[in-house]
RNA sequence: GGCUCGAUGGCAGAGUGGUUAUGCAGCGGCCUGCAAAGCCGUGUACGCCGGUUCGACUCCGGCUCGAGCCUCCA
């Protein structure tokens, strides 16, 4: 399998460090607000990977922490007069229920941050202890200029960074690059009792502690948003090669593109944020993750109306492949039917869009195929095939029922049975007359040889 | 200003130094009572200008346009 590395910006061949044992570390949610479609996109891309390298590897684990320490959690709960944890409980559930109407996997672990203050206290006296970070004014900092290696992530030096620094530079850093590891809490503020005072973790030292308490102090993935290589990854880099004496962290980097909404980036001020929760009110969480698997991880993806429309029609075939064969029994065993072209775009840096099309030529043979044993294989391949995207795991016919009642469903049978009979007594008319009443309720009949079917048309919103 | 990345047919979106991406939409045919679904067929697509080459959408250079990052935004 190969992996573009951000740090080497070429794709490499995937060599972990132990094969028995693969290790992947996503950043995950700030639990201050609920998650918008472009938050949904790390989740579910390395959803993907995960699911390719338990396929490949005996053993993976994949962490992907919450972050529930955070100024924008504390305005949150002082704003509603709360402790911090119902703002970032609350958040939790929600994100974790988008993820699950996207069909995202639980990770293996999900480190808290606030699990974690040992951890970080720790983690910072290492570096204080090691020359790399310094007590001023009641915070610690990192300094930069105690890492050679510094910016070697972002291919940015040092002195860039400061030429470009657009914010003013506090008068206890030694250096403006150096960050916070911890700062300092006020009385009303929420903190812990650290060596340095009473105070809170600084924004990139919780994934550094982290993820060495749990995947060890070389991590064979780590992955997030493009945004995040710069500070955050640059910084936990730092922070980790130098609390670990020296030590790679990261073998591979994997950063995943930005969803822009109609061609803008997604921004409050903009006012175009388009929040999961709100997306699963018109549209299916198979669709969305259809979109959002539709593009190269890497690549900007632009969301909007069409494209959703395109990905349930899209859906709408593959479904009506795998709804032809419904009645075709599965092949005896478990072996594999997935097809080497299908493997073969996932492990070149998980090409999805490729994957996708190796799918679709599985849904022509389906289509086309007559023989009972090919079509039980090809049944096979496209359900296990669709098991690696995380897509195509539903009954066919609760796809095309969409959000149908069962009281929906009896009255929609019921109306086809009054006009199969009318069909039958070559009743013209009146059988093209129920097909326009239901077709009122976007209900589409198709006649096949065993039956009508039907499927609801959403109309294009 | 610095760094990074893009520009593919109506739309979305892969890929390749010389041969069909794929899907959606459209058009024609088959099938159908008529449809729908499906099958078959169908589109002189690779931002502009140079260069390398027998040959470039694919490599190199320049240009134009666009996007992201430059200290807490996935």
């Amino acid at each position: 399998m190969k992996l573009y590395n951000t740090e080497t910006k070429t794709k490499q061949e995937f060599v972990p460090q132990n094969p028995d044992h693969v290790t992947m570390y996503v950043c995950g949610p700030t639990v201050y607000g609920y998650s918008h479609i472009g938050n949904a996109r790390p989740p579910v891309v390395f959803d993907v990977l995960s699911r390719l390298l338990r396929r490949l590897y005996p053993r993976v684990t994949y962490a992907r922490n919450i972050t529930d320490i955070d100024d924008k959690i504390n305005k949150s709960a002082a704003d509603e007069g709360v402790d911090i944890s119902v703002i970032s409980e609350r958040y939790t559930r929600a994100y974790h229920a988008d993820l699950e109407a996207l069909g995202v996997l639980p990770p293996d672990i999900e480190p808290k941050v606030t699990d974690h203050i040992n951890e970080i206290f720790q983690i910072i006296q290492q570096l204080i202890d090691a020359d790399h970070a310094y007590e001023a004014d009641g915070h610690v900092l990192f300094s930069v200029n105690s890492y050679a290696g510094y910016g070697e992530l972002s291919k940015r030096s040092p002195d860039e960074l400061l030429a470009g620094a657009r914010v003013d530079v506090a008068s206890y850093k030694r250096d403006a690059g150096d960050f916070v590891l911890w700062k300092p809490s006020t009385d009303d503020q929420p903190g812990w009792h650290s060596p340095w005072g009473r105070g809170r973790p600084g924004w990139h030292i919780e994934c550094s502690a982290m993820s060495a308490a749990h995947l060890g102090t070389t991590l064979d993935i780590h992955g997030g948003g493009h945004d995040l290589i710069f500070p955050h990854h640059e910084n936990e880099r730092a922070q980790s090669v130098c609390a670990h004496g020296g030590k790679i962290f990261v073998k591979y980097w994997l950063h995943n593109g930005f969803v822009n909404v109609d061609k803008e980036k997604m921004s409050k001020s903009v006012g175009n944020v388009l929040l999961i929760r709100d997306l699963l009110d018109s549209v299916p969480g198979e669709a969305i993750r259809y979109v959002l698997l539709g593009a190269h991880y890497r690549a900007p993806l632009d969301w909007n109306d069409d494209v959703v429309t395109q990905a349930r029609n899209s859906l709408d075939r593959l479904y009506g492949a795998l709804r032809k064969l419904a009645d075709v029994p599965l092949p005896e065993g478990d072996h594999e039917h997935v097809p080497s072209a299908f493997i073969a775009a996932l492990h070149d840096d998980l090409n999805t869009p490729q994957a996708l099309a190796e799918l679709f030529a599985l849904a022509r043979r389906a289509n086309s195929e007559t023989d009972p044993v090919g079509l039980s294989k090809i049944k096979a391949a496209m359900l296990q095939a669709g098991e690696l995207l995380g897509l195509l795991q539903q009954d066919p016919q609760h796809w095309f029922a969409g959000t149908s009642s069962t009281d929906d469903v009896a009255e929609i049978d019921a109306l086809i049975e009054q006009r199969l009979a009318a069909r039958a007594a070559q009743d013209w008319a009146l059988a093209d007359q129920i097909r326009d009443e239901l077709a009122a309720r976007h209900v589409v009949l198709e006649d096949g040889a065993d039956g009508t079917r039907w499927r609801i048309e959403k109309p294009v919103s």
